[in-house]
Parts: structure tokens; sequence; C-alpha cells
RNA sequence: GAGGUUGUAGCUCAGUCGGUUAGAGCGUCGGUUUGUGGUACCGAAGGUCGGGGGUUCGAGACCCCUCAUCCUCCCCA
């Protein structure tokens, strides 16, 4: 006998899970389509030619992939096998692999369909993704996404849809979050005015830790990667800019920049004509890893709460041009079903009513009652009432201990009285009390 | 990819300086006499101490290897 276990990084979900993890899949999906979103599902596995070098070097390290069926030596690269590189073995034995994100799958498809899509296509997709990742707290090697995108425009009204379904995702969800907005081209107009604008991806990837590891890690981060003092010191002023308006002057030279801010402001006054139940703001230092994103940038974060981001998204100029289809402009965002499944459980937001499985149990004494109240159960069912029977008639205990371990609010007795009467004694679990009454009256009174 | 942590009952964990038959709580099962649960009391089952090797008269404990796990960095959701 071997012990059984499950990959690292992956997780079981069991009844309880599945339904609190429902309850966020079904409002974000609520929220999609309500802004016109349409789904799509695609496979869990895709060529590994659509995915490698989508991500970066480190990206294509943390892909999974999947070895050919048969004798796949035959076909391998036997130079590589002979020398022991793993890097350049792998594309000749493993053509297939796990999808790692959204979309570039969804990129993927656009292509492939872009003769029968009518653009501007508004998709949202909600599926497990892998990544052969170390595990660690809010990381897991297969966790769910759920992104909306909208491809084949650049109108900013996208944007402020966007921002509009992380806030209404997110009050629905009963979650406070502030909503962080920000623009490529705001943080090139930076690297500009800095006079490093060959070094901007440095720059990004370094500001972003500004939360994490404040200024002086940020000042740390950008002298290592070997930017000088006086750009390190522009960029400090920059950062702590009051507002959009106090960095117009300062981006006087940088049309990239001024380009961005404009962008902003025409998002912020799309926002300012709805209520928003969320704080939405513009933050300088928000960077974002992922290279493709051109434009705004938007990241979620819990308040209250110490966990990374809860979602992410942004605006990606060219995203199907690697697949041949130049001029396509994309913006969308994710939510991170699984660190938002942990938060909700730190502030013990979800509803009770998701721990509720089946309305009422039936419990019976002997043979005859226990077909009787195999009777009821069907009526009770038929009404559209989820109904349970105790398999064993008899001991009332255990039938009652399972009704109270299952958290069934209700419970029937189909007693040799009841059945002459054609009724059943029914208990209220919560507040104890009992009445007796016909099946259809039951069905009545849970509805 | 780099560094660290922890593996003992189904779960959470004790286990002293290396010393006899491996401990608790929770959970599970049975009972406290026959139509009423969450409480209480009594009792029972359940362990190849992650696996392999070594040191020793003797190893759950010490050493080596290995597997798993969790955490930090990198990167990300």
């Amino acid at each position: 006998m071997q012990k059984p276990s499950i990959p690292e990084g992956t997780r079981d979900f069991g009844p309880e899970q599945v339904r609190k993890r429902g309850y966020i899949f079904d409002t974000v999906r609520d929220v999609f389509a309500k802004f016109g979103f349409q789904p799509l599902e695609t496979p869990a596995m895709e060529n590994l030619s659509t995915l490698t070098g989508k991500y970066g070097d480190e990206g294509d390290k943390l892909l999974f992939k999947i070895l050919n069926n048969g004798d796949y030596l035959k076909d391998a690269n036997q130079e590589a096998l002979a020398s022991r590189d793993s890097v350049r073995l792998t594309s000749s034995i493993a053509k297939r692999g796990l999808r790692y994100d959204l979309t570039v799958p969804f990129a993927r498809y656009v292509v492939m369909n872009r003769g029968t899509l009518c653009f501007p296509f508004k998709r949202y997709q909600i599926q497990p993704v892998w990544r052969a990742d170390r595990p660690q707290r809010g990381r897991y090697r297969e966790f769910y996404q759920c992104d909306a995108d909208v491809i084949g425009s650049d109108s900013l009204l996208y944007e402020a849809e966007l921002t509009q379904i992380y806030d209404e995702a997110f009050a629905a969800l009963r979650l406070p979050v502030t909503i962080k907005i920000n623009n490529r081209k705001v943080l090139f107009g930076i690297a500009e005015a800095a006079g490093i604008a060959d070094r901007f991806m440095d720059m990004t990837v370094a500001i972003d830790k500004l939360d994490k590891v404040g200024i002086e890690g940020v000042r740390k981060e950008l002298t290592e990667r070997g930017i000088d003092m006086a750009a390190i010191a522009t960029i400090e002023t920059i950062l702590a800019a009051e507002s959009r308006e106090a960095l117009r002057p300062i981006f006087a030279n940088s049309p990239t920049g001024l380009l961005g801010l404009d962008e902003l402001d025409r998002v912020f006054r799309f926002l300012s004509k709805v209520e928003l139940t969320n704080e939405v703001v513009f933050d300088i230092t928000l960077a974002r890893g992922l290279s493709y994103y051109t434009g705004c940038i938007f990241e979620v974060a819990a308040k209250n709460v110490k966990m990374g981001s809860i979602g992410g998204g942004g605006r990606y100029a060219d995203l199907t041009g690697v697949f041949g289809v130049p001029g396509l402009s994309g913006v969308g965002v994710s939510f991170g079903a699984d660190r938002i499944y942990d938060v909700l459980e730190e502030l013990h937001l979800f509803p009770e009513s998701l721990l509720e499985s089946v309305k009422i149990l039936l419990i019976s004494f002997d043979e005859p009652t226990f077909d009787y109240a195999f009777e009821c159960a069907t009526q009770l069912r038929k009404a559209g009432i989820s109904t349970e029977i105790y398999p064993d008639p008899g001991k009332l205990k255990k039938q009652f201990e399972y009704a109270a371990k299952r958290r069934i609010p209700f419970v029937a007795l189909a007693g040799e009285s009841e059945m002459a009467a054609g009724n059943l004694t029914v208990k209220n679990q919560t507040t104890g009390e009992q009445q007796v009454l016909t099946p259809v009256e039951i069905a009545q009174m849970l509805q």
C-alpha cells in the first residue's frame, strides 16, 4: 500500500470549499456578463510553441511541459540529448504544455477566429492555470484566474468599465478594496525626465517594489541596476508628486508622459460620472511586471489584510502581434480567485447560507416507516426541496447527530402515528420547535 | 533556481541527557435500556515515530542520504 498524495502546490476542494469558490466565481461572472462580456473556454493544454517566449525567460522555466506520447526518445534532438542540454531537448520531446495564463490563449483564439469575431470582442474566462513555481503562502502550482478582456479597440471607455467591474464585483463580495490605476506611459515619462529612457524596464521593476521595500529599498535596487544618482534623485522627486497636475511641467519634454496623463484624466473623467463603492486611486508607483502592458495598468489590494494583490490588469497595444496579427489593442483585468478566497475567509465574509447543503433530513424508526419516509422524500423533492433520508431506521440519537454535523436545518420524523395520519413531525434544529405537518405543508414552509 | 523550517494516531501537537510496553486533546466507533441532536459521563479501536542506511548494549531522539511539507528570496495571482 502506498500513501496517497497530491502534487506539491495543488489542492483538493471539499464540498464547503467548492461552494465558497463557486460563490466567488458566480459573483464575478455575473458582473462580467452585466458589462457585456462573453464566456470563453480554451484547452488546459496548448502547443508549447504558443506558450514559449511569451512570458520571458523566467516564464519559460515555469511552464509545465507535457512529455510526448510513444517513443519520444526516437524523435528527440540527439545532439541536445548527448550534450545533456535540457533546454534544447525540451522542444523535441514535448510539443504541448499546460496553460500559464488566460491572456495568451485568448490572443491565440482571437487570431485563429479573427474572421468570424465581431470587434471589439469582449470575453471573460474562468479557468485554472498552472505554473511550476515554488509554492508558498497565497501561491499555488494550480490556481484559477478570472479574466475579462476586450480586444480590438483602444477606447478608454473600457479602462473605465473594467474599473467599474472591479468595483462592483468586490462590492458584491462585500470586500473593501483599493483599486490602483497607473499608466505605463507615465512611467516612461519618468524614465525620460530622469534621462534613462533606455533603462525603462529596470526602473519599473525597482519602482514596483516601493510599497514592499520602501524608498530606501528602491534606491538600493536602482543603484544595483546601475542607475546614476542624479537620475535616482529625479525619480524620487517625481514619485513624491502630489497630483497628476504637478507632473505636467516635469513631463514638459516627454510627449509620452503627457499622453499617459491625458489617458488617466480621461478614465477618471468617466469614473467621476458613476458612484463607486471602493476607493479608486492614481498610484504612480504601480508598475506591474508584465512587459507587454503599454497603457493603463490596474491592481487591486484588499484593505485590512496582509496579502499580495488580489487582481491586476492593463492595456496592451499589440498582444496578437506575436501570432501574426498586429494592431489589435486589448485591455483586461484578472481576479485572483484563490487569494480572494483566503481574504474572504480571513475576514469571515462568506455568507452563512453557503454552509447549508440540504434543507431537511427524514428520520424513521423501522422498515414500514422507512418506506413511508422514502415516499415523503419523493414528494418533497418534487416540490423542489433538497431532501435526504437517513439510511438506517432506528437509533434517533445517531440520526439527529448526523443532521447536526451536516448542518441540516430541519429534521422530519416519520413515525407510526405520522404514517397513519399522512404527516410528519418537523423539528427546527435551530430553535428546537416542532410541529406536525403534511409533506405539502412542509414544502410550502421551506420554499 | 538560492536559502531555511518541519515530518510522531484521522487532525493539532507533547515526548527531558539516547534507556523498559509511545502520550494528550480533538475526532471516530460503542455504551449510559427502547420517539429527539449540539452538552455530560464510561469504554474501545487507531502508530513500520515520512523512507533508507549508519553510530550504539540500546535510536522517535544522534549522523548521512532521500522523499515530502511549509516559509523567505527571485518572480508572480
